[in-house]
DNA sequence: GCCGAACCGTAACGTACGGTACGCTTCCAA
DNA sequence: TTGGAAGCGTACCGTACGTTACGGTTCGGC
């Protein structure tokens, strides 16, 4: 299992020098993907090699801090438990299906995916686990309490709230992130994103809505 | 838009000694991802590295090649249509989520979705679009057919059918693709995708099936 | 038996790039 | 004013790897 904790904001340490830094790197990043070389940044960062090295050890170094630099800022908003009816239920589930198609259809995500899994592959490093972990664990992480808020207002049914989560997951994601990440044009525009998070929802609602008050079904 | 196109079962050129390297290249690729050199694939195979460029021109090509080799290996049979009622669309849609759930999860599909994706960041070449169009789109142009025959037989309800592949396709896949490719350990063992397969089945039922003799329910 | 094609194994070449060293400038702080 | 830390720019080193070259071997055709 991925090891989770650790660095957990770790965010404070850097300086604003090195935040920019971080920053071309993520530009450099979307720009050519991984074969930015030491050289592009510290040229595109205006800064040494030496310096680089100095600051983050070394490549992996630098791409990892790259990729917790980036989650740590779109650490977002938590929801606000406010009304706890269906209308606040159904808005808070568009909200987050509308979020995470925003985050996965970025450029930023998909090059950051992109590294993470190309390391992933010769297990050097543990990218692949911070990139899960600041997105699709932290967004299970918060979605499950509203799932839960849910339940026991008696708007939702279900037994395991990981598995409801990954449904609803499913419903929004479906083959977005994969034919991005593959190099598939696939523009998704605000009205795009906005429907597909209705539609989502509105699937999710159908699966796992409580049978009162809503046409529900189950196996 | 990808070109899907062309190329298409060039298999038929490839000899047998050929094929032999093109499943070496495979066998390391899943082994050590994709910063396999020229000269482990020449040392495994077995074959000298003049014989690599002389046959595939470059890495690329060595990596297309097998790319396009392992897809040729896995054109499914075609689903027969039978009784075309409920058990039989319902075994259907079992089978191709199993069939898809073990291909995501192989190591083979996640090696080569690697690499493809590393491609995919430098656009150096269209392994991304082989992948796509011999994984997903070739899973959507046999899926379709039966989606249709079932709207036919009055067992399915939609207005589009590339919308309910979709919502299918996310209800199976849910984040088992992205978890494997970042390196999440995953183990789906052939029970777990036969009960994630007769999951993801009735809740698209419940979702698209048409409202006569099936608790259903759409927005 | 002989020739050439195909291919194996390996040595060699060139380059790209990660990592290091060093000189120079800037900028505090004593 | 001066010493030193921080950092920029650049030259340099070592190595890994893609690519090429070449000698040796096998094998089918004459």
């Amino acid at each position: 299992m991925l090891q989770a904790n650790a660095d957990i904001d770790n965010s404070e340490a850097l300086t604003e020098r090195q935040k920019a830094v971080l920053d071309a790197v993520l530009r450099l990043l979307v720009e050519e993907g991984d074969q930015l070389t030491m050289t592009a940044v510290a040229r595109r960062a205006s800064c040494s090699k030496e310096t680089l090295y100095k600051w983050f050890g070394d490549r992996d170094g630098l791409l990892t801090a790259t990729v917790q630099w980036q989650a740590s800022k779109v650490r977002v908003v938590p929801v606000d438990g406010k009304g706890l009816d269906l209308a606040w239920l159904t808005a808070s589930l568009e909200g987050f299906a509308s979020d995470w198609l925003k985050v996965i259809s970025s450029d930023t995500s998909i090059a950051l995916n992109r590294v993470a899994i190309s390391h992933a592959g010769s297990g050097k490093d543990n990218l692949g686990a911070v990139v899960l972990e600041n997105g699709r664990f932290a967004l299970a992480r918060r979605l499950k309490p509203v799932l839960e808020a849910g339940r026991h207002a008696g708007l939702l049914e279900f037994t395991d709230a990981e598995t409801a989560f990954r449904s609803f997951f499913g419903l929004v994601a479906r083959d977005v992130q994969i034919r991005l990440l593959l190099g598939d044009r696939l523009e998704l525009t605000e009205a795009t994103i906005g429907g597909d998070a209705v539609r989502a929802t509105q699937q999710f609602l159908a699966l796992y809505g409580a049978k009162t008050g809503r046409k529900a079904s189950d196996s």
